[in-house]
DNA sequence: TATTGTTATACTCTATAACTATA
DNA sequence: TATAGTTATAGAGTATAACAATA
């Protein structure tokens, strides 16, 4: 007798634990997953807003900045993309913007025409060390009031995640 | 140039990201807020993509759907624009693309003929089960490897969290 | 007067792809 | 041929505000 001629209800008769300890897990992760993007979306969200109100900017630009204020030497645009996980042209864009406002330069560089370097303007680099300290004092609002033990248990386990993350987005690129 | 052409040796050698950015100068919370967005990020960013490439369909119509299947009485537009954080002129143009598309359909209301009750059809309650079903296997994949007290204080911490930021986003709504 | 939903508008971000100019 | 960056296009989400119908 083939498995396939077993009629489905009696194969599956006393293993019911198989099947719903998976729905029942299913169900957990998703719960999970349903939570974590709750808590990253309320809390950018609010930042997003914030960034719009008091310093008419946005997340992608405050990020690009962030990356430039950290690398001081400048970095190249490819890499800004990399590392902000969108494309060339968008990078164009948002780069487009920051430099009109005075925020960035383009550097060309004499050894690779092709490419120019980005690097803060003193005003940028000023405007960003104050939007910086304000983002800041809002995520203390946030997370003060978390307690120690929770704050440690939380990287921990967002550590194993994003590592996870990273290796499940990997294999099918 | 797709980020899916981005190899993946270059994409992660040696370049930080948004939270190592910041490890050496900024402790705490900077470092569990940018854990935090980068896991949420990683696994919004595969999920929106399968969502595109697999369904034609996006995120905020997946979880207008998704709403909906959890309420099977039908629910309000304005009830649904609080559930999901954005506002009712965005509502209506999500609801005109999955009306359109045969999903759901909007119900009058006799006693209140200012509001309407969205329902799932039949077809969008079969559809919305696919796309879990797939949804959920895609989670999986993300959080399965995750230890089970990992999961558990995730959860925890989580939920403490979401509460202290629901507190913090409406201080100054 | 307040609420429900609609409409209109403008802006940002995103993905895709064709293009240039270099290398 | 491959790479760096640009340009063009199209689509989606969002915020804002003015609006109509109804309560």
């Amino acid at each position: 007798m083939k498995i396939q001629d077993i009629p489905t209800d009696k194969l599956f008769a006393d293993t019911p634990d198989l099947e719903s300890r998976l729905a029942a897990q299913e169900q957990g992760e998703m719960r999970l997953w349903l939570r974590l993007l709750s808590c990253a979306t309320l809390i950018e969200n609010e930042i997003r807003s914030r960034l719009r109100r008091e310093f008419k900017t946005t997340l992608p630009r405050f990020e690009l900045m962030a990356q430039l204020h950290e690398c001081p030497e400048g970095m190249r645009m490819t890499e800004l993309s990399r590392r902000m996980l969108v494309t060339n042209g968008n990078i164009t864009g948002i780069t487009d913007q920051l430099e009109k406002e005075g925020m960035l330069e383009r550097h060309r560089q004499a050894h690779d025409r092709r490419s120019s370097v980005l690097r803060l303007t003193p005003q940028g680099k000023k405007q960003y060390q104050i939007m910086a300290a304000a983002y800041r004092e809002w995520l203390s609002a946030f997370f003060a009031p978390l307690s120690a033990p929770n704050k440690e248990g939380l990287l921990d386990s967002l550590g194993e995640l994003k590592l996870l993350a990273h290796i499940q987005t990997h294999n099918n690129a």
